[in-house]
RNA sequence: GGCGCUAUCGUCUAGCCUGGCCUAGGACGUCAGCUUCUCAAGCUGAAGACACGGGUUCAAAUCCCGUUAGCGCUACCA
């Protein structure tokens, strides 16, 4: 039965570099009909928060991630005592008291070669020489990362342990452990770490680094994992677009790289944009009216939900990430439109009294007011005055929506509606007397 | 310093195990064009890589050795 683990500590959040190890341990799990298992690693008393232990169960849920047992290290000092004193009785271990009086549990280090068979990167060998004794039980008697790790392990049945390659250098003190104990030692399976741009570790500086901060930028949970399932991984062709039920398909841990990948924030806007096109737009707009209830660009339980479908409709191949719509379509929602200075100078510096007026005076007298009828009065308009369109198309965008550049302008009309796009076109009309 | 890991376009990668099908494929990004009311999206095209040096071989991106560079670990943190 495979079991594998995830085993966060709850001194930080959860970032991409664990979210990436997580998924592949839960798609190793489910491709192998086996299960996968949180531990939390919070011996550290002084540095493990009960906020960081939320926000990572709660990131987990968001990326789809569950688990199918849990447990903490905190409630099994009885475990670390046990084996420590089992280490210290058959010889293996010893004690050290410091100054103060406190005890300290030792394992003693024997001189030897450790050979551990990696099954992304095959084998690695290791000489002791190179590894000091290590400490089991440090003296305030909490277990060190390296002992509870192989007693959890080891006790809840961890078949495989898939983690990044930070801890290569940690196997083989863990090996020596399982072997004093008597336990027998899982496969493991070292993952190549994420780099920052620029090829440092993954920062602040180089990026944002918590899940959740992905999340409140408007990234899809989709997106984003399909974007760290291609970071040290591929299906050994050219397909990119692969949706989590398909991943676990296709998943392998042999398709696993061994060269560490570079996190790249532009491939990431790619992919969450194409997995915001396909998805059914009632779906998208449920998870934007959140985004525009914040801004206070509706009011709760007090809007047209079927004129939000339609205007994520609008918008929708062109955001990278949710949060776009808000930037993007607030003019649709603002009374006051805050128009762009440098589009007003180019667009609306002539005086356009008589177009627009013409244009308003249309607008009032459709009988349908609809997209084909907008479109088609506005033609004959241009037709009549002798102009080109986009003459006046430039100007009337800037002047009903502030910017540029934006969706068609005839369904921005519609949408609009008569009369805030009369409202908005008559403010450019000079009133003579 | 010691120990360990890694090395294909700027980035993510395919190919490497099982040498010839590789004048090295795809994607992001960049640039150009098409489309068009703008911006996206879409479509077409371009530039762009086997780190270096030695072997082995009829033949090496692929196997071997070395060099260089990058990264990780080297805690009574995890």
């Amino acid at each position: 039965m495979v079991r594998v683990r995830f085993a966060p500590s709850p001194t930080g959040n959860l970032h991409i570099g664990g979210a990436r190890t997580a998924l592949f341990n839960w798609l190793f799990a489910k491709a192998n009909q086996g299960k996968f298992i949180l531990r939390i690693e919070d011996t550290d008393q002084l540095r493990s928060k009960k906020e960081y232990l939320d926000e990572i169960l709660l990131s987990l849920e968001w990326l789809g991630i569950k688990w199918d047992e849990i447990n903490h290290q905190s409630e099994k000092f009885k475990l670390y005592k046990e084996l420590a004193d089992k280490l210290l009785k058959n010889g293996k271990a010893y004690i050290e008291r410091s100054d103060q009086g406190d005890e300290a549990v030792i394992f003693k280090v024997e001189p030897r070669k450790i050979k551990i068979n990696d099954l992304i990167r095959g084998e690695i060998e290791f000489d002791s020489d190179s590894i000091k004794d290590q400490v089991l039980i440090k003296s305030d008697g909490t277990a060190t990362y390296n002992f509870a790790c192989v007693a959890d392990d080891a006790t809840t049945d961890i078949s495989h342990v898939i983690r990044g390659d930070d801890h290569i250098s940690n196997t083989p003190k863990q090996v020596l452990l399982y072997e004093a104990l008597g336990f027998s030692i899982p496969k493991f399976a070292h993952l190549p770490l994420i780099l920052g741009k620029g090829g440092g570790r993954l920062s602040k500086r180089t990026g944002a680094t918590a899940i959740s901060e992905y999340r409140n930028m408007g990234y899809l949970a989709s997106g984003l994992i399909n974007y760290l399932l291609l970071l040290s991984w591929s299906p050994g062709g050219d397909q990119e677009i692969i949706d989590i039920k398909e991943a676990i398909k296709l998943f392998d841990i042999k398709n696993v790289n061994k060269a560490a990948a570079t996190f790249d924030l532009d491939k990431l806007k790619w992919m969450n944009n194409q997995y915001i096109k396909k998805q059914d737009a009632g779906e998208l707009a449920e998870k934007i009216i959140p985004l525009l209830l914040e801004k206070k660009y509706i009011e709760k339980d007090n809007f047209d939900k079927v004129r939000i479908v339609s205007l994520v409709k609008l918008f929708q191949a062109r955001l990278s990430v949710l949060n776009d719509f808000a930037d993007w379509a607030d003019f649709f929602f603002q009374q006051d439109l805050k128009i762009d200075p440098a589009a007003q100078v180019k667009f609306l510096s002539q005086d356009l009294s008589r177009e627009f007026g013409f244009f308003a005076e249309r607008l009032d007298s459709l009988e349908e007011f609809d997209i084909i009828s907008i479109e088609k009065s506005f033609r004959d308009l241009v037709k009549e005055l002798n102009i080109q369109a986009k003459v006046l198309i430039h100007p009337i965008r800037v002047a009903l929506t502030g910017k540029t550049i934006g969706p068609g302008l005839f369904e921005v009309i519609y949408y609009l509606g008569r009369e805030l796009t009369k409202k908005r076109l008559l403010q450019w009309v000079k009133k003579e007397d």
